[in-house]
DNA sequence: TTAGATACATACACGTATGTTTGTAAACAC
DNA sequence: GTGTTTACAAACATACGTGTATGTATCTAA
């Protein structure tokens, strides 16, 4: 095969994670071959044995495209909670329920994460990742709610480690819900969904003992 | 092999169907081997196939003892809301959550469900099937939830259909969650996060739109 | 302008999962 | 007690995915 420019090659590359995620979504991950998604794009296996170590380097390339990003929203969140912590994070939330909603690529590469991938001790590096990832989503989540008590805007006695639980479940529950059902326009209602739960911890009961 | 009785095979099903929950749980639904399972049960791939069609047989009856229990429950819980429906959720939703956190066998299929399996085309049936059953609970959360608003739990402008949807949302969330962290004791906060989801309702704002 | 690196395509060797078929010893019907 | 069916084990044929090795045409740098 002729050698293409390092732009052309580049270009190749993202194809090919257009087409893993066509092909992850279609097949599941490990049902996908890497001839599958190699097809996908026009291309041989030989183009993916290039770019990529194996079917994993594939699949977190294809994550970061989309959780990158989000990463950098939170992190900023973070940085600055503002004078209404809890109204934005009820707006951030929102948002990125209409991410998924009507970003199609994001709706895509959550559907392959939510349902169409198999965790185990095979892929050990990437759970670790992802633990990590979300162990590191959690505790800044926590921080912005002690912040938002600090401000009065949730009761004294609410353990903010475990409504940052809570928060982040409901978050990825609705998510997965969601693109199960589809029955429904989700950016619409994505306020009403982020403000009942936010009006829960507002008027959350005192803990039973400590999380932890 | 010699010939065993009624009783005997019947038993044996029965542990190809625990080894199923270890294999799977350990290796994925798809990476999964029958000589796997069998080896695991201490017996060979002529008694899978003797029991059992192929792998996807073996899987939905793996599924089948933990969830009919468990609709069971939720049939009784329709069928006479009682005079605190709520209440009566509250507890149920806790109850759920006990059952994830302390009966092993729950814990390990919910485990194989939400982390270990691929939903796809390939298996387009225990899709279909999975998608019926999760619109039956959504349906019957919704008739609860109706008979909580006509008691006065709940504002009369909340849509039931949407807060249903937040529901299940909400307890697949704390599920999945939890399983993936396993940092405190489920068990303990159960009621908690139940009670503070349900304050949440209790103090919803109006909505914006019809949901569907 | 040419030598080497690049960006793939093609071909091969290997392991391995699957479905099926055949074998077989014990249980059960009679 | 004999024949038949049951509940598996063992062996076989087939297919398929992976990794790697090799081929090759083009780009690029000197």
């Amino acid at each position: 095969m002729a050698r293409r420019t390092k732009e052309q090659a580049a270009e190749t590359r993202e194809q090919l994670l257009d087409a893993a995620e066509r092909v992850f979504h279609a097949k599941g991950v490990s049902r996908a071959t890497l001839d599958d998604i190699a097809r996908d794009a026009g291309l041989t296996r030989g183009a993916v044995y290039w770019h990529f170590d194996n079917k994993t380097a594939i699949f977190t390339a294809m994550c970061d495209r989309v959780s990158l990003p989000m990463q950098a929203m939170l992190d900023a969140q973070v940085a600055d909670p503002g004078p209404d912590p809890l109204g934005q994070l009820t707006r951030d939330g929102a948002r990125i329920l209409c991410l998924v909603a009507n970003d199609s690529r994001t709706t895509r590469v959550f559907e392959i994460i939510l349902f169409k991938t198999e965790l185990c001790e095979v892929v050990a590096e990437v759970m670790a990742e992802e633990a990590e990832r979300a162990a590191r989503c959690r505790r800044q989540l926590s921080t912005v709610l002690q912040a938002a008590q600090r401000l009065g805007q949730i009761p004294a006695h609410v353990n903010c480690d475990l409504a940052a639980f809570a928060l982040n479940s409901y978050l990825i529950g609705c998510i997965r819900e969601w693109l199960e059902l589809r029955e429904f326009n989700l950016a619409d209602q994505a306020e009403w969904l982020m403000q009942t739960f936010y009006a829960g911890l507002q008027h959350a009961p005192p803990p039973p003992a400590k999380v932890e």
